[in-house]
Parts: C-alpha cells; structure tokens; sequence
DNA sequence: TAAGATTGTGTTGGAATTACAACACTTTGC
DNA sequence: GCAAAGTGTTGTAATTCCAACACAATCTTA
C-alpha cells in the first residue's frame, strides 16, 4: 500500500503480455491466444491498447517490445550511430585477444560491441562495470565473468564510484580497453568527470592499454581530460587518423591499429 | 586472429542480423529488407538459414530471438514456473517497501518479481548482485541502483564471491528480501553453498529481513542450510503453510504474510 | 427489482499483408 | 567459358488483420 501504482487501466492479461515481453521480446498474436485460451480478435484489442499507451509495438503476425523505455533508449540510439565503424573496431579488437586472457572492458557503446564481438566460445575473463556488456557475457557459457559493482548511472548505464574503483584496484588483467570522447592535444577527452576515476583505475589493473575510438572522435575535445598519450599502448579506430594525431601517437609510442 | 571463431557459413549480413535481434529481440522482414536494400525473398533466405542453424524463430511477418542461448534459458523457464505465485508474493513484498526506502534484493525468480513489481516511479534505492533485477533497473528512472559486484554465476544469474560479500558489508538497507529453496525445521534451505556468505552478508546489512518463498518450498530441504527462523523478520508465502511450520514462525516471532 | 448502459468477448466475411516455389538474371571464381 | 552461389521477379497460396455485428456478464439507475 506504500507506492502508489501509476498503471491504472491494465488489465490482468495485458500486465502478463507486458511482462513476458519484457523477456522475450516477441510475442505472436496466435501464441498469446492459445496461452491465454482467447480469441485472436481479443489479444488483438489487447496489444492495440498497450500499443495506444506507447509500451509496446504491434507488427504484423503480434507484438514487439519497444524499447523506449527509460534512459535505456538513449543508449541502444547511440549504439546504433556509426554501428559499422564501431563493429570494425570491435572486431579488430577481439583480434588482440587470445582465448585464455583476462580482459577489461570499459563501459560504452564502442566496448560493448567488443562483447558483442567475443566468440561464444571465448574462455577468459571479462572484467567489467557495464551493464550491457554483462548481459551479453550470460551468453557466454566458457567464459568468467567478473562485474565491478558500484552505482548505476543510467546515461553510460554501467557502473561508478568508489566502489567501482576499488573493485577494479583488487584486480589484475592482460589487456584493457578503453573508450574515450575525443581525442586532441596529445590526450584523450571523455563526457563524464566522474568516470574518470572509474577509467584511470582500468588502466592501472592492465598490463597493456588499449583506446577505442571511431574516427568521429578524432581533434574533438570532451568535458574532461582523462589522460596523455604516454598512458596508452595501442590505439584501434576505424580510418587513418589527421596527421597531427598521427604523429602524436608516434612520438608517445602508441601503436596504431587502423580496422579494416 | 587469435580466436577461432566458430560460425564459419554466415554471412555478414546475416551476422547483422542476428546482432540487431540480440538487441531488439524481433525483426520485421520488410524492415529488413528496407535496412539492407535488398529483397523481401532474400531476407527470407537469410532468416530461414538462420533458422535451420536454431540461432532464430521465423514467424509470420519477421523473425524472433530465440531464447534458448547459453544459461540464458534456464533462468526464463524458471521464471516461468509459479509465475502466478511468485507476482502475488512480490506483489505483496512491494506493499512493504516506502518511496525512499533502501531495499536489498537477492538473487532468484522470485525476487526478481519483485524488481518487476516495483513502480517505475520508485524513488528509494535498489542494491542488489542479480544481472537481472539490474536490467530493470534500467527502466526505474528515479530510483538509485547499487551493484554489489563480483563473479558472475551463470545459475543464478548473480555475482557471487568475496567481492561481492565485501560489497555488502559496506552498505545498510532498510529492508532486505532473500530468496530460499526449502523451509523445514525451522530453518531456511538454499540450493548452493556458495550464496550463503552472500545472503547471510545481505542480511547483515538490513534492519529488516524478509524471506520470500512460494509454497512450494514448504517442507522442502536443499543442500545448504542459510539460517535459522530467528535470524528472519517477516516471511512471504503465497499460500498458508503447514501447521508445523507456521507455529515454529511463531514460537520465532516471524510475521507470516500470505499473499492474496 | 428490473431495465438500460457498459464492458468484455466471440464470430464472420472480405481486405491487406506476407510466404513461397519456380524461373531468370547477375556476379564470382576457377 | 562454365559452374556455383546469390539475388530479383512473378503469380499463387496461406496467413493475418479488422470492421461490424451478436452475445454474455457486470454495473447503474430508476
């Protein structure tokens, strides 16, 4: 009786179709009515009401989830910008990986599509505080997964502070890859200050450093500085980077891997 | 290069596809063919080859994720099981809960339930080590999350382990809702031994604890015993219990709620 | 209490959409 | 130049959609 529930006007079996949605993300309109034991017509009334109401989509032969819900979008919008470059990075980035390392994946939409990436064969370990990416390590049946706990920020949906940080701190991995905003200066730039702290420790729990970034961030500054050149060993993106961006890797030794 | 990838006879377009379903979870075959620029028939070649391999479902109008990937599916169909029990159990659990309460949920199906019960307009703090009480928690756009983190267990689908007991230790909630698989001699049962330490860190750290069960673990045993009756403040079943049961709660002082 | 209104549901037929087999065309590799 | 694989087109079959109407259960109101 505490909370108040905003869901008035739901009726039982649409609260039903809702939920199993939420789990599968597909429902076909005939299965519904053999579940239910209803006609179609009435699980067609049903999901056109839910659909009315913006919580699900109705398409030809049943109804999908929408996934406009909370910040959630936000994230699958990003995501899907520039898909292909951060697919080829991703993809250049699995080739780093070996089939026993302990890897780090920072929270991001680039990073994630590493996961996505990762054969689901994989049989290291996959260290991190992203959200997404830990979905996708459920389907990893080889693999370790291990989750640094702390907040939950809802924009880069992963997780943050100090608890995060000292998560990362008790741990040691081969490889580390990091997203970031921008890239100038001889640094590189990211949104968040407080995924700073986050990223720094990341870095100090790898062996070897590894940046993504799509050429989209290339001689773009970002609200805060995360760190020089000198703290990275690999670059990987997805076109020849400006010359001055180039040449600043060269003179701080930072490997660059330019994807197909 | 370093890692053998196993699905050798896809094509790219196919693997986009399959990746776009990870997330979305349904396809339409005219969406498709308008994303790709090529035919409806193709589409359909694609998504039937796909088919025949079993990494999707064809229906009428488009093609379906498949939910039978890695543990993935146990936790589902688990779910699945006494879904009516386990919502009126978590329904019940979220009467207990205030607006900007601090609340601790376990792992397991029937805790989850309540993750999903909760009202999008929460605005308390959800700290729990369940990849998929975290995933809703994504929608719950005024409520804190806290992940306590650690080693993913795929069972479960919860983190586990020293990290996460630690995680713990550190925190203080108002309520915490535990999950159990057996009750019996005034005691509470729970499947593995490993989640012990986690649950009984959990419930160091509430003023307040609260055991869900449907009744199907009544007179049940599992392998490991977590607690016994005095340790629990308030027990939620979806059914009255045995006699036996209901008077050692008690001779314990647990309040019996039994959901409607 | 009875009549009327409201809500939820099932049925029907035709309209709209999708599926699929068969064939023709283009590209690729040898 | 030929075989193989992939793709587009066409007409027909199968499925789904939906508006309209009929029926039952519940709720209102006189």
């Amino acid at each position: 009786m505490s909370i108040a529930r905003e869901e008035a006007p739901l009726t039982p079996r649409q609260r039903t179709i809702l939920d199993e949605l939420g789990r599968r993300g597909f429902l076909s309109t005939a299965d519904l009515a053999g579940t239910f034991d209803v006609s179609d017509m009435t699980v067609r009334r049903d999901t056109r009401a839910l659909s009315k109401l913006g919580l699900v989509k109705v398409v030809h032969g049943g109804v999908s989830a929408v996934e406009g819900h909370g910040q959630n979008a936000d994230f699958a919008a990003r995501a899907r910008e520039d898909a292909d470059a951060k697919q080829r990075v991703a993809k250049a980035c699995v080739d780093l990986v070996a089939d026993r390392d302990a890897i780090i994946l920072d929270a991001g939409t680039t990073t994630y599509q590493i996961a996505q990436e990762l054969p689901t064969s994989f049989m290291g370990t996959i260290i991190t505080h992203s959200a997404p990416a830990i979905q996708r390590c459920l389907q990893l049946t080889s693999a370790r997964t291990i989750c640094l706990g702390g907040e939950l920020l809802l924009d880069s949906q992963a997780f943050n502070g100090p608890m995060t940080v000292s998560a990362a701190q008790g741990l040691r991995a081969k490889t580390a890859f990091i997203g970031v905003s921008g890239i100038h200066d001889e640094a590189f730039y990211i949104e968040r200050d407080v995924e700073r702290a986050t990223k720094l420790a990341l870095m100090a729990s790898a062996e070897q450093v590894v940046v993504v970034a799509t050429h989209q961030k290339m001689l773009r500054y970002a609200l805060a500085k995360l760190a020089v050149f000198d703290a990275v060993d690999i670059l990987v993106t997805d076109a020849p980077p400006p010359q001055e961006i180039e040449a600043a890797l060269k003179a701080a030794d930072v490997k660059l891997i330019v994807a197909a």
